[in-house]
DNA sequence: ATGGGGGTTCCAGTAACTGTAAGGTCAAGG
DNA sequence: CCTTGACCTTACAGTTACTGGAACCCCCAT
């Protein structure tokens, strides 16, 4: 298979399926011609790292994963492990968030949005000026 | 006061603060030894930049912000506009993260983590292959 | 042989900083 | 006067995970 049929099959831009495997999660083969040729190894590797970047797993969480699923002898706790810290970060970056949505939308609500200049949004980013 | 006094005051690292002029969001005059010297707009506008980071604008609505907080003339709605755009930005990146969050958390709970490599984690990674 | 739709590499750009190196300035102390 | 240390300056590289584009190669059908 060439990368654009990998591409479709996996969803993953043909870009990025190359860019995978310049930093080294992915290593199909060449053809004669120089053309990549994907086996079905090299597509259940693609369909594991877009699930797992779907997750949110950074690249280098998506290599370790990876090396895990491949090492035979690896024990589930550093699976688990490793997705327990990704679970923290991802609920900081929701609390962040959340901190974030809560004062604009009040301040969204409050500033009435016609033409006049005043704006409580302004208001509220400016105080103390 | 020189860029570490404005560093402390308004708690944005001094790289970054010079990072802002060099992007054109601040404009401090220089004194004679080719320092920075900021007076109390600057201070200003540094400590407008830093609440509207707070709450997520990209620097390019930051300056979009403080054009319409020069603007005597702006209109309320237009600053409206651009936060309620932010906020569905944030609305749309927690509903991804939640997304993330609870199958994460699905799988974190059913894996027992311990020294066997039997993983349901790997496992949903991995599925179909 | 030529046109179109593949493929290839390499380089630049994105967002918003952050780190580091090399060097100029200034006030205090010996 | 000299040094030391804490400032300040610029310029350049690195970060994350791609994405776009240019220049060029390959293959098949007409």
């Amino acid at each position: 298979m060439n990368v654009s049929d990998v591409a479709r099959r996996t969803g993953l831009p043909a870009k990025t399926i190359r860019y995978y495997e310049e930093i080294g999660l992915i290593a199909p083969h060449r053809a004669a011609n120089g053309y990549r040729s994907f086996d079905d190894a090299d597509m259940h590797r693609l369909a594991f790292l877009g699930r797992a970047r779907a997750l949110g797993f950074s690249i280098e969480d998506c290599r370790t994963l990876m090396a895990l699923w491949d090492d035979r002898d690896r024990s589930s706790a550093d699976v688990k492990q490793l997705a327990q810290g990704h679970l923290e970060r991802i609920d900081r970056k929701m609390a962040e968030l959340a901190q974030m949505r809560d004062t604009l939308a009040h301040l969204v609500e409050t500033c009435h949005g016609d033409e006049r200049p005043d704006c409580p949004i302004l208001a509220d980013l400016a105080r103390g000026a």
